[in-house]
RNA sequence: GAGCCGGUAGCUCAGCUGGUAGAGCAACGGACUUUUAAUCCGUAGGUCCUGGGUUCGAUCCCCAGCCGGCUCACCA
């Protein structure tokens, strides 16, 4: 087709040696991997793995047993240099480390390169006459993002610097395709890695996580966090006795939330199903079986647009405990982001993009009605959907025709209150058209026993105390029907397994529902969703799926 | 969905009033046995996002499209 011929290749050839290179014809070539992937930097990746073959070599190897991750191996030789345990050539302990190619420094008859694991980094120093000549040559054949292990005594360089002085290395897998790696230097002063060039593209970052993962050490750094703030957050429901459970990802319907979902479709059952848009009205249905508390770490689906705050897939902490009401709950939510944030950075405040965020506890409080109605100049109560529909035009100027009194107060609150709540602040007491599943406020009826908490202008926490009335809830769901006939494709259907399990009897309870992945943003001061999720939504590639 | 900005070598980016492209790093060959953004000499590497149009001639101007980023809207 439009691959004619392949250019003749210059090819590193054995030192002292005369083996004739293969021909760079297609014949070693897999077929279908790399094809028509043609480029000078993956063809001569490919010859020197042939000719690593040629010479007995294995370019990917089954094992490697080290001594000692990298970090440790620095560490440990600074221990034996201050006990005074080093030889009288200023060397330690032999030891055995393994990673990645990340630099390499070639001086004719030796060589330095810095290797990486899961834990740092180490530099190694190979020599013509400690290797010999066979294996000191074999080393042209080795490219950056090789892993390769290493074994020989530790040595401090005349800069200084803590190093493998190589006596035997063994290839552990050859890279076949270059890593997008910038250069890199440390900052004499600081002692902070300056990146030059590096692998900037969003996209591709998300696309090829793997090679985002691989050059960008700080991008490993975030997803250790978040892994300290799932087992922060699990840590701290399991001492209050909250058992953690599983429910269906697939349900025959959806619910617990306003939100349009993803359908799919059941071979056997041949039956519509739906992907969950929230736990809620599952982990509820346990309250009523008598599990006092219950907790779910889990994956939620909607249906909606992608941007910096949501991906249409997510992750969601609910818990729900009987006996409580949403005050309880908010004291629990404080306690929880307190320790979460402690345990995750170490500390109450973060800064995130530039502001100062400070988690400790009281939170504050501030009513849903009185904030909106002073950002309207008119108590909310006094309005009528229609001077809600108007203002709501005036305000977002949008399709404001058919929707509900719920939709035009949210529709509001997100225009006019929601982006200037930077400090943790709870939102309480929502008007009952907007909050479903919550239970009419004590001393209003106007109002529900909710809270949201915001945190940098985004909903972090939605709570409330849960809606155990099951005629309540049933007039509550033909209202959402009601709204869904006047053209709102985000209520919910009518439950009536829910509503069945609601009459058995359910205790009053308190439940809660965190964004998990909003929270890891926050707390690792990342500005889109896309950086705390390992592999975002994104289109597919050309050539991929439809 | 709207506005703005962008898509050029593996990566990061230049590219003037239109004359079919450059740099740094990476790669390849050579020199160099304590370097660390190593250095020095040399070489190779391009569907300038795609399709039309204008023009003798388009990476550049025009139109349409695709893709992305940012802002806004949507997403309780």
């Amino acid at each position: 087709m439009s691959r004619d011929q392949s250019p003749e290749l210059t090819v590193p050839t054995p030192r002292g040696g005369s083996n004739p290179m293969t021909t760079p014809s297609d014949t070693a070539a897999p077929a279908g991997a790399g094809e028509g992937d043609d480029s000078q930097l993956l063809r001569t990746r490919r010859q020197k793995l042939d000719t690593l073959r040629e010479r007995g070599i294995e370019p990917f190897a089954y094992h490697f047993d080290r001594t000692h991750p990298t970090t440790e191996t620095l560490a440990a030789f600074e221990r034996a240099e201050e006990g005074g345990e080093l030889d009288e050539e200023g060397r330690g302990e032999s030891v055995r480390v393994a990673g990645r190619i990340v630099s390499w420094r070639g001086h004719g008859r030796s060589a330095f390169a810095h290797i990486e694991d899961g834990y740092g980094r180490i530099q190694l120093y190979f020599r013509l006459n400690v290797l010999g000549d066979e294996r000191f040559g074999d080393l042209d054949l080795l490219d950056l993002g090789d892993w390769v292990g290493v074994e020989g005594p530790l040595f401090r360089t005349r800069t200084g610097e803590v190093t493998v002085l190589a006596q035997e290395w063994s290839l552990l897998s050859k890279s076949l395709r270059p890593l997008p790696r910038g250069k890199e230097e440390v900052d004499p002063e600081t002692g902070e890695r300056v990146v030059h060039s590096g692998f900037a593209d969003v996209q591709s970052r998300y696309r090829q996580r793997y090679a985002d993962l691989a050059v960008n050490p700080e991008v490993r750094d975030v997803f250790r966090l978040r892994a300290r703030v799932v087992r922060s957050l699990r840590a701290f429901l399991d001492e209050r006795d909250y058992l953690e459970v599983e429910t269906p990802i697939l349900q025959p319907l959806y619910g617990g939330a306003a939100a349009r979902p993803f359908t799919t479709h059941h071979n056997a059952l041949d039956m519509k199903l739906y992907l969950r848009i929230a736990d809620e009205l599952y982990l509820k249905r346990l309250i009523v079986g008598g599990l006092e508390r219950v907790y779910e770490v889990s994956k939620d689906f909607r249906n909606e647009g992608i941007d910096r705050s949501h991906n249409p897939e997510f992750t969601m902490l609910e818990f729900y405990q009987a006996f409580a009401d949403y005050r309880e709950m908010m004291s629990l939510v404080e306690a929880m982001l307190e320790g979460v944030a402690l345990d995750a950075t170490g500390g109450r405040q973060v800064s995130y993009q530039g502001t100062r965020i400070d988690f400790t506890p009281p939170f504050q409080r501030v009513s849903f009605v009185d904030e909106l109605s002073r950002a309207l100049g008119r108590d909310l109560h006094d309005m009528t959907d229609a001077d809600l529909r108007e203002r709501a035009k005036q305000e977002v100027d949008d399709q404001v025709e058919g929707m509900g009194r719920g939709r035009l107060l949210d529709k509001l609150f997100g225009a006019l209150v929601e982006s200037d709540l930077r400090a943790p602040t709870f939102v309480v007491d929502y008007p009952v058209e907007l909050s479903p599943l919550a239970k009419l406020h004590r001393d209003d009826p106007r109002l529900t026993e909710r809270f949201e908490l915001f945190v940098a202008g985004r909903e972090l926490a939605n709570a409330f105390s849960e809606l155990n009335d099951p005629l309540d809830q049933r007039a509550r769901f033909l209202e959402q029907v009601r709204l869904r006939d006047a053209g709102d494709d985000e209520t919910h259907p009518v439950d009536e397994d829910y509503l069945r399990a609601m009459e058995y009897g359910m205790p009053p309870t308190g439940g809660v529902g965190i964004g998990v992945d909003r929270l890891v943003m926050l707390l690792a001061d990342q500005p889109s969703i896309r950086d705390v999720i390992l592999f975002p939504t994104l289109r597919p590639e050309e050539g991929e799926g439809g």
